[in-house]
DNA sequence: CCATGCAGTTAACAACTGTTCTCTGTATCT
DNA sequence: AGATACAGAGAACAGTTGTTAACTGCATGG
């Protein structure tokens, strides 16, 4: 089934994340806006007319970059929706993945963080596309649930995209608690999984 | 009291507010870290030399919009917040004045909202200071309405960011459909309203 | 009324940028 | 085994960047 790639091809693609790693890296601490293609190859230490083989700016690197981080996303989080139990294990299960998962690829989160809102258009609209299916994905696995009887589709979408923002939200708070002492991170715990409490409570009490 | 300004300031704040308004306009389609002070003086028509008259860097400039921006809108969420009416009404009017904000001034929302995460950091820490003055500014209004009654202060404080953040987010939400039809822009009135409600519902029935 | 301070100018610098064209080596295909 | 496709290198381009120094003109304060 899965066809070996040749010795060509799988080089080929090496370089080609070796380049998105190097621009991750670089990211750190400017905007994808600001990013220059020779800067990339630079790190990479391989020639910059090379990076036109892979892509045809940094703004197509961009988008290639969201499709990474967030494409493998969306399993985990079909996965931790539709794991049994009461709403408040939910949520603390919520909360623990993404400190996690800020732990491990704190770049990642950056990354999508800062240019939501960046100043690459295509890149915030692949963002954009990958946020809706996410809210899309949470509002049909919340439909599965008793909870959700009697709600609309429209408002299930509603409640499925305030979530959605609310993980992106908590994700970056744990990124900027990541230097700073212990103490930090359990109050951003003890935050996120207030906030999402409210909202669980106001979602239990919507059909009035 | 006011006294007014000799001929020579005056025209040094005047060159200032357009260094301000210049990058304001250029950031439109770029993030802050990559805006050059060349760009900037140019698009005012004055020497590069100029700028350091005013700013030691492009992040300096960053710093003082944020103060600009941000700063003129505390009388402003202030006024809203302790305007008597049940909490449609407020949502209703929450809403509205976002929608006629990111109308008047698109570009200091899209600013905002952009260097929130961005590559800048000091300019990430203006806002992120301004916006828990905001915090505590809204949850003490909170603290006058009867609603509030039993609420610690902590919890408070998280409803009241819990607002924050929505506010911005509709204000991001009003900035993309700019550009769109009018239906879109009643699709956004109508999310943001139904996502304040099911919050404010989650506050009546936090207390159990 | 004259001396001082200072906003803005001019010129020059080394360093950097994206993009082009040409070339090279080697894995792949016939 | 030879022809071909193609990832990457190399060199050169015009244009841009931030920063420096020394300047000019004029509003201001004594």
């Amino acid at each position: 089934m899965s066809h070996t790639l040749g010795v060509r091809q799988a080089q080929k693609q090496k370089t080609r994340q070796a380049l998105m790693d190097a621009a991750l890296g670089l990211l750190e601490e400017q905007s994808l806006s600001s990013l220059g293609l020779r800067e990339v190859t630079r790190a990479v230490g391989v020639a910059p007319t090379a990076f036109y083989r892979h892509f045809r700016s940094t703004a197509d690197l961009g988008v290639a970059l969201v499709e990474e981080v967030l494409g493998s996303l969306h399993p985990v989080i079909r996965d931790l929706m539709s794991a049994v139990g009461d709403s408040d294990e939910l949520i603390e299960r919520a909360v623990e993945l993404i400190a996690r998962h800020v732990d491990a690829y704190p770049a990642h989160v950056r990354f999508i963080a800062r240019e939501r809102h960046g100043g690459v258009q295509p890149v915030r609209k692949a963002i954009r596309e990958q946020l809706v299916r996410f809210a899309e994905e949470v509002s049909s696995e919340l439909a599965k649930h008793p909870e959700a009887e009697g709600w609309n589709e429209d408002d299930l979408l509603m409640l499925a995209g305030l979530y959605v923002d609310q993980m992106l939200m908590t994700a970056s708070l744990f990124l900027e608690a990541l230097d700073e002492p212990e103490e930090e991170r359990t109050r951003v715990t003890r935050l996120a999984t207030r906030r999402l409490r409210l909202i669980s409570i106001g979602r239990l009490n919507w059909l009035d």
